[in-house]
DNA sequence: ATGAAAGCGCTAACAC
DNA sequence: GTGTTAGCGCTTTCAT
């Protein structure tokens, strides 16, 4: 042991009265050792209870297995299902996670992060924050100095960047054609706030299903919440202002249609027949609200797993020197029809 | 720059004309560099886009900076409200967070996780794992030979060991007196899994109230759930299958109570007047419930913050050689009074 | 105020 | 099959 405390493979190698290198052989597996000399070094290694220093490895082969993931907004179900799926796929590949997570959606100064992933040796970045207001600006400039490849999470297309989404657009449309099939005329919306591009992507869906069936979406009021049920509860009140004969409701996330059926409910509002709600999110608990809560289901853990794999891709190609193709993957949503809309 | 493409503090060093120690100093803000050399070399710096290696600092000081932090269950709420404290705090103090989920609350298979965080050269280690079952059975075995500070959230208190939890069994008890307050005879349960030492407390909170009030809490019934709104609906059928007078519920998480209310409502049960509800966690959309529910708030993102704060002074002292006191620190929950238990 | 040498713990490349 | 040498990128110590 040396004077830090630390038990380090030249303790084993004397231990075992071999070189350290024969040492690092059998830690790496590698077939030119003697059985005896291995069996014996492995002994040694569990009784001296040595563990080797990945910092030590990762400084010699310029490789950390370790990916970088930068989030926000933790205190809301779907970042940590994203998390969630990315530390599954990452266990299952072999990589460790450095984590980050930023004080807010829309934090534009992204050198200091950018910059510690890299001093961390990480291989490859995962950028799991939504895109929100100009919170993609650094872009142009960083971009070209990074070292190693990064992979985004919830973006519109662009060219040469990879990016894994889920298809909002088609998940907002979805959402109102289904209120259309269940005989709504007049529906309204809530929507998530405009710097989100999720929130106007569902909003462009909605409208593009309500130009579908013949009605004028410019005319059709909408108003904005920040997703919190808190905040839905006050942006439904003053839908309701604006456009009390109306009898369905697309509702930009499942928290806040939960507030929505609240305030109905306290107005005498009856769902689904007097209003039919339908959510987004596909939260486990959306099926135990009162009423069940019919909603566009996004698998975000798949969403996770998807950047993993992709990342991984990227880093062993990049090892290798080959060029791949940026890849845009939209994931699809699908709905789940539940009582909050279905019209006997 | 070097072979392998990275800019190393070589790089810089040659362009100023200086040696490497020279921009060693600049780095670490060292005062014996004079002013014109500090600000060439700075420029340089900045022109290069050199990034110092945490790694080799890491292997060189036998530091990372960087905390270990093991979780599991992040599709909950709880666990990401903690992970998203932890974040916080340490962001704040200048730790990274390097994050292993295990794939199960009970998961008992540690070693390998505790192994790739040492190798990893972290300086501390956070076990944000619940206690459940038999899955602090390793402590004995491995933690003698761990050779960096470790503080484990909610678990019992055991000497020796540095521990930060919520008092559930008070949470309980609160949630109980209150239904006793409000007028209710008859107060059943439905808990968390037995194996959590969380359902445990909030259970034993529960008699205990019970008990206080003059009930006998061996004979009320009370059925068992697994946290999800999904078990709550089916423990609490069969809770008033068992128990049909019940004027009050005390249930263990608010999920759960957010189905057992959905239940009520199928069958004409009127909560509060028939049936007081109660939950436990403080969601913040349990506000948004129909009705909206009397909960007992715990403060996970605070739990997070402090086992941060606490982990950091025992690295501190631990590089010092100092000898620190192991504490247990129990957070007091809440209670939220709202309409789901509050009778005129 | 600056530089030279040593070394953190490990592996790659080569020698024997 | 095993040992030797060199070096990853940095800081520490000592010298000038």
């Amino acid at each position: 042991m040396n004077r830090r405390g630390r038990v380090t493979i030249m303790d084993v190698a004397k231990e075992a009265g071999v070189s350290k290198q024969t040492v690092s052989r059998v830690l790496n597996d590698r077939p030119d050792v003697a059985p005896d000399t291995r069996k014996q070094i492995k002994d040694i290694i569990e009784s001296l209870g040595y563990r080797p220093s990945a910092v030590a490895r990762s400084l010699i082969q310029q490789r950390s297995f370790t990916l970088g993931v930068v989030t926000a907004g933790l205190q809301y179900l779907g970042p940590s299902q994203t998390l969630n799926g990315i530390a599954d796929k990452a266990k299952e590949l072999g990589y460790a996670l450095l984590l980050i997570v930023l004080p807010s959606f829309d934090s534009k100064d992204t050198r200091p992060i950018v910059d510690s992933l890299i001093a961390r040796q990480v291989d490859g970045i995962i950028w799991a924050v939504q895109e929100v207001g100009e919170n993609r600006v650094w872009l142009q400039d960083q971009l070209s100095t990074l070292p190693v490849p990064i992979i985004f999470l919830t973006m519109a297309k662009r060219e040469n960047f990879s990016i894994v989404s889920v298809d909002n657009f088609t998940g907002g449309k979805m959402a109102t054609q289904h209120l259309v099939e269940q005989g709504c005329q007049k529906i309204g919306h809530v929507s998530g706030p405009l710097d989100w591009w999720e929130a106007r992507q569902r909003i462009a869906g909605w409208e593009s299903a309500l130009t579908e069936a013949g009605i004028e979406a410019d005319s059709v009021p909408r108003t904005e919440g920040n997703w919190s049920s808190r905040s839905g509860a006050a942006a439904f009140k003053s839908l309701l202002d604006k456009y009390p004969q109306m009898d369905g409701v697309f509702v930009g996330n499942d928290q806040m249609a939960l507030s929505v059926m609240q305030i109905a409910h306290d107005r005498g509002i009856r769902i689904p027949n007097d209003l039919a709600v339908v959510g987004f999110d596909g939260l486990a608990e959306s099926a135990y609200f009162w009423p069940a809560l019919t909603t566009i289901n996004q698998n975000q853990h798949e969403l996770g797993c998807i950047a993993v794999q992709e990342i991984v891709a990227m880093i062993d190609a990049h090892r290798e020197e080959r060029k791949i193709q940026p890849k845009f993957i939209f994931l699809q949503p699908e709905l789940l029809v539940r009582g909050s809309s279905l019209r006997k």
